[in-house]
DNA sequence: AAAGATTGAAGGTTCAATCTTA
DNA sequence: TAAGATTGAACCTTCAATCTTT
């Protein structure tokens, strides 16, 4: 076979869908570094610590709940232990538990508010009419088979 | 003002759009890298070399065909530089030119296919009727003011 | 052996500081 | 001075290799 190269208007939509995530995320993670400190991927772990756990959770849970692999968390939870916004600790079966720090607390707890204004801003209040089941729908479509 | 927590519904919209992304990005990176040894990145580049220069172009025109940086498109040069992807030498106007190798141009002639094969596997063949006018008005929608 | 976790290396990105040269 | 470019530090991601404990 000898494939064909994209046409112009492949190309378009394609670097559409392309600079379209980067720039909604770019701004959202800014939004949020700007208001509290705390980085995208941290807002993920804490958020999900206070939520899933009550501030607690076995790194494993925290692993599938975020749907990363254990060696991005291990090396995301060193960071964010030498930050100081958390701790782990052996969990009795082996396991590690992790556990959300006080100042881990304080910056959550600034950066939520800061986190649904700016998604609204930067992504919901955008859409038009039927672009937010446009979205859901093309998720399914992409994330098939 | 006490701004409310993103509802169920704007969760389920925001992780959508989120996911889509890096779905549909990591794939084609993969499909990329399996085929030629490039990455995203490297591919950006040699294209850009080869489509708007003859395979030499000044680094300043580069960083601005890609929309990066001059840091960030330094550290790639140097990363690329290293693997024998391209060279630099001084521009008589004080910039400097960048020539992709032979190597590059190789590899960038072994992605180019690939590349367009996996954005209409992972992507365009997957959308509906009217899913990419959705995309293209909704690039336009969230990159405005 | 199998599960849970860590480590190091290499690539990537951003920021601020610095260097070089027209 | 101003433009073009580099550098180092910090953060992020992936992969393969390695522990550690059950």
């Amino acid at each position: 076979v000898t494939p064909k190269a994209l046409s112009p208007h492949e190309l378009e939509i394609w670097h559409a869908f392309k600079k379209m995530g980067e720039h909604v995320f770019s701004r959202v993670a800014r939004d949020i570094e700007e208001a509290s400190g705390l980085s995208g991927s941290e807002l993920g772990v804490l958020s999900r610590l206070e939520d899933l756990g009550k501030g607690q959770l076995r790194q494993q849970e925290l692993a599938v709940s975020m749907g990363w692999h254990k060696s991005r968390l291990s090396h995301q939870l060193t960071r964010m232990e030498n930050r100081g916004l958390l701790k782990r600790s052996a969990g009795k079966d082996g396991g590690v538990l992790v556990s959300i720090a006080e100042s881990g607390t304080d910056l959550l707890g600034a950066a939520r508010p800061v986190h649904a204004a700016s998604v609204r801003e930067r992504l919901l209040r955008r859409l038009g009419p039927n672009q937010a089941a446009v979205i859901l729908d093309l998720f399914a479509r992409l994330s098939a088979g």
